[in-house]
DNA sequence: GTTAGCACTCATCTCTTGAGAGTGCTAATA
DNA sequence: TATTAGCACTCTCAAGAGATGAGTGCTAAC
């Protein structure tokens, strides 16, 4: 158990490192009012604190700062709550104001703002589209032996692929798929679909169409394709401002990963609400080891969810990332909800 | 004019500077077998061609390197054109063994590719949506209040938008409406649709819609806002290996830049067949003084273009990037007009 | 328990030095 | 007359030597 003088040194030492980005020395610390001890003090205690794990040192004869663990036990016991600044409010309701329509403008703009305001990099989960619910099955043929299927799900997000059409289909043959997929499949969400479709429908498909066999495997091919949750960036160069990564061997590491979807995802934690802070090693990612990331999630209606990812240096300004991404994911769901649900 | 000697002594050294990234000597220019003149022999030319502003010192006792005027003259009359190796062959055809059907799958992929073969960063502009043609309207009520709009493409390209519903309307008008926009405006090129809604079917839908005024200015507006083309990045952290760009300043500009889609357009030339090559400054964007940027264009059936850009350091591989790029806009332009007349 | 004092450590900056690569010029050569 | 050898000179780069300064650990005094 520490005790409050050690908390308070760990605290300020930490708070005073995310802000110069430089090793906290004894004589720097005992020159701030909020510690009223002697150089000499501080050093026994940061001493202690280093025996403990929560500090260290760069070299033998440098100041302290912060380890993983340190940073850990301030994220977990030091993080005092912060209301955002109005100046802040102001931004973050700037991006509402526009009334926008689109569900992924919003969300793009939520994006770039977020990484304006923290300097930081910012990465937002779009809804999780096979979570959506068939609204309307459209089939579109484009040319003798093409067509492209639409899905619109309830939630207005629009699905399309194409798919080869069989020789010899009729348009009748199509209009009465498409009829039948309206009667059978409304609602379904879209990871259900493809199993839905064989289970449930293709035996009334089966008895209604014409070269059943070949129009099943290429359209059940299409509607079962991923569809993945889109990634949307905010301020991708902006990590490289921060001096953790003026080394051009971790800032390559960084920019390929960020260039590679799939490795995103494993930056998540999965869907749970509140906010949730992974540090250095606690991801998994080699790139990711000087890195925090920083996650909350947003709601669309009452499903529906998305992610919210902060990325940035480990040391990284805590208190003022969890506050913005507060207010964020919050404001975010409510604005989604308005355009979903119509009432704006 | 420049003699034969100059010439070759030219060619010689933006090609070995081109691979080995180091100020050419003359001494080490005349090691090589094409070369059979002393050292002092080339250091004369040396100085005649840095005279005529085709070669460049990084200080007073450095060896050679071309200056853009340099560049641009071996790449204007000393580039010999070349076939692409086989190996390369190979991979480009991988792209398209796997007979993808979307369009877009298939882009991404020759992005990657590219960047891969070239490594350097690939920039594939989709085809301009807005020259595609209407081939069908649908809109599809998700609340009270709101809708969506789908306009699929003879291409077979799906937008969607939301738009506001005025109260009041009921679903034979909707109904009504879409009837007439598939009558009206089918075959109507994207870029002039909210042209031709307002000229030629206004009247129409005035006649027959309730709440034709507040419908109008939600739809319209909805299918006006801009269809951007779409922009494929292939390695964008490739860059990022070369040299030239170990300063980090550089580095961070590149990226920023390639963040902000709005730069991206200015680094094509308006849509002209054949390869097209930007030097250093030639390209007006700050950013991009250190880097060359090679464009082609590629085709889906008759009028539908992109365009696919390489962007590298100014001492880029122009010759082996040209090859590739000309072999891969041909067979892109092959495989998308394949998937659009669905030939395959 | 706290603090002052002191010897010690290490990173960083600057200055120097030497090696190496390359040039320009002049004089010799084919 | 065009080419080349030779030589003095220039500049970069890397390594080494102090000097400086920020910071520590330890001991003894308060």
């Amino acid at each position: 158990m520490l005790t409050n003088r050690q908390l308070l040194i760990l605290q300020v030492t930490v708070d005073d490192f995310i802000h110069t980005a430089q090793p906290v020395g004894s004589r720097q610390l005992s020159k701030k009012e909020e510690v009223p001890y002697s150089p000499a003090t501080i050093r026994n205690e940061m001493a202690d604190l280093e025996e403990l794990g929560y500090l260290e040192k760069t070299h033998t004869s440098s100041g302290r700062i912060p380890s993983e663990k340190g940073y850990r036990f301030y994220v977990d016991h030091l993080l005092t709550p912060q209301l955002a600044s109005s100046d802040d409010m102001l931004q973050i309701q700037s991006v509402f104001k526009e009334r926008m329509v689109e569900t992924e403008q919003v969300i793009q703009k939520t994006a770039m703002i977020l990484s304006e305001l923290t300097s930081y990099t910012s990465i937002l989960l779009g809804p999780d589209v096979r979570k959506h619910r068939v609204k309307r099955f459209s089939i579109v043929p484009l040319t003798n032996d093409s067509a492209v299927a639409i899905i619109i799900t309830d939630s207005g997000h629009v699905e399309n692929r194409l798919f080869q059409l069989p020789k010899g289909l009729t348009a009748s043959d199509i209009e009465k798929m498409v009829n039948i997929l309206n009667e059978q499949l409304i609602g379904v969400h879209l990871h259900e679909l493809h199993h839905a479709l064989e289970k449930e429908t293709s035996a009334l498909l089966k008895q209604h169409i014409g070269r059943y066999g070949e129009l099943m495997s290429s359209f059940g091919a299409a509607i079962l394709s991923p569809q993945e949750e889109k990634v949307f960036y905010g301020g991708k160069s902006k990590l490289l401002h921060h001096p953790e990564f003026s080394d051009l061997q971790k800032a390559r590491g960084l920019i390929t990963m960020m260039d590679q979807a799939n490795q995103i995802s494993t930056l998540f934690s999965p869907n749970q609400a509140g906010i949730h802070i992974r540090i250095g090693s606690e991801n998994t990612l080699l790139e990711m080891e000087d890195c925090s990331v920083i996650t909350a999630s947003y709601t669309i209606g009452e499903e529906q969810m998305g992610s919210i990812a902060i990325i940035g240096p480990t040391r990284m300004d805590y208190r003022r990332v969890v506050t913005l991404l507060d207010v964020m994911s919050s404001d975010l769901s409510r604005e989604l909800t308005r355009i979903l649900r119509g009432s704006g």
